[in-house]
Parts: C-alpha cells; structure tokens; sequence
DNA sequence: GATATGGTCAAACGTACTGC
DNA sequence: GCAGTACGTTTGACCATATC
C-alpha cells in the first residue's frame, strides 16, 4: 500500500482493495494501522488517501531477476550516446545497489561482465544535454539552442519549446515548436553545438506524439 | 479464545453539477 | 456567486466467519 500510495497522487480505498484482492473495510482498517504506526498517511474526506510530501519509503527488497533487468538497462543506457543521461542513471543505479542483498549483488556483478550490447552506428554521435532537456519538457522551459543540420554547416540560432523525445538508431530526437520554422520541428540532440535553458515558461500546445507521428515525418 | 477479515448500515464530508 | 442536490468516499459501530 505504501509503495503504491508513493507512486500515486491519491488513491481510493476501493481501487487499493481491487489491487490487493481485500476487502474496502479491511484497506480502511490497514491505513488505520499505518496512520497508528506513524506513516504520515493523509485522508482526503470524500477523495481518497495520499502520503505526506516529502516523506520516503523504507528501501524495498529487489529479487535477482529486478536487479538484472536493472544491469541490462544499464548497457543499454550506456549506448544512448547521451552523457547527462548516462551519469545520471549511473548515479541512480548506485543508490539502488546499496539496498541489493549481499548474493543479489554478487550475483548481477556476475551477469554485469557477461552482458554486451553492440553500438551498430557508424558516426561518432554524442551528446550532454538529455537531462536538463527533459526538464525543461517538464517544466514547459524555453531553449535557446544554436543548431547544424545535416547537409547543412551553417549554424542557426533558434529558440523552442520542447515537447516529446524519441530515440532511434542510438540517436536522440527532440521535437519542438521552432519560434524561427513557426512549426514543429524534429532536432537531433547530437547537433545541437548549444543550449541554454530560460526560465520563462511557454503555454502548453496540447502536443500528441502519436499525433505527430501520424502526421508528420520528422525533418533533421 | 484471540485475531484478522468481510459485510452492512448510518453519518459526515468533499466534489461536481444544476438552477437561479 | 450562491444554494441545493446527487454522488462518491471515509469513518465508526456492530456482527459473522475463518484461521491459528
């Protein structure tokens, strides 16, 4: 219940007794007993429960198949060709560790040496900019960015919002609305030479990705 | 017997909607 | 904007059943 009430905003008594299989009565019971344990569990009269801001769950127990899965993801974020991306799942991946039994931890040290992941592309594509560009999705932050198209040496300086990101072939694909284009348009990470996040907040123009898809091919 | 769980009921509260 | 209403949800009380 915890777990799930920290990954959720609020959550009904009804729709955590259809996740666990209980009655409503016995979850209104067991947030009782939470609450006289000291969670910091809120009650929303009328709309459900939630956990106080801020407050942070016991370390959970990963099983040997969670913490492989994790070390396979770990080769494969390191072919994302993203630095900013690749530190700072590294550093996530480290908190994790230090809650891995002692023989879960051996054991994907073990799988970590015997696991590669082939990088197939031929141009020596990086880029340092992936986590703060997420961000600034979140956020709904401007960009500047000075940008090189492909068949392009020119460098334009442009300013965007950004909206979705997508990766193909270990490239990583921005999209935006260009203030220069007055459109959408499909940057390459790579390229941007680069960037600087503003802290003016653009208005949401109610992006679809699989709209964008369905429309418009992206132009690099 | 103690404990956990399930079911029902009434009361209280918050939210959304409607009509004025 | 305000009041009334319907609906969803939580809470407490009570009792029944299952398990150890």
């Amino acid at each position: 219940m915890l777990t799930l009430l920290k990954s959720r905003r609020v959550l009904t008594a009804t729709e955590l007794s259809k996740k666990f299989d209980i009655s409503v009565r016995t979850v209104y019971r067991d947030i009782q007993k939470l609450i006289a344990a000291g969670i910091p569990v809120i009650t929303l009269e009328g709309r459900g429960y939630t956990l106080m801001e801020g407050y942070t769950i016991a370390p959970v127990q990963f099983t040997e198949k969670q913490a492989n899965a994790l070390i396979t993801a770990q080769h494969l974020v390191k072919n994302s060709n993203d630095s900013s991306f690749i530190n700072e799942f590294e550093e996530a991946l480290t908190k994790i560790k230090s809650v891995f039994r002692s023989s879960v931890l051996e054991k994907s040290e073990l799988l970590h040496n015997k696991i590669h992941v082939f990088n197939n592309q031929h141009e020596n594509v990086s880029s340092n900019a992936l986590s703060e560009i997420q961000l600034a999705i979140t956020h709904l932050n401007y960009i500047e960015i000075n940008y090189r198209k492909a068949d392009d040496p020119t460098i334009t300086f442009r300013k965007i919002e950004p909206y979705a990101l997508f990766s193909t072939y270990q490239k990583w694909i921005l999209i935006a609305w260009c203030h220069l284009r007055k459109d959408f348009r499909a940057f390459r990470v790579d390229r941007i030479q680069h960037f600087k996040i503003l802290h003016g907040q653009f208005e949401d123009r109610k992006f679809s990705i699989q709209d964008y898809f369905a429309s418009c091919p992206y132009d690099m």
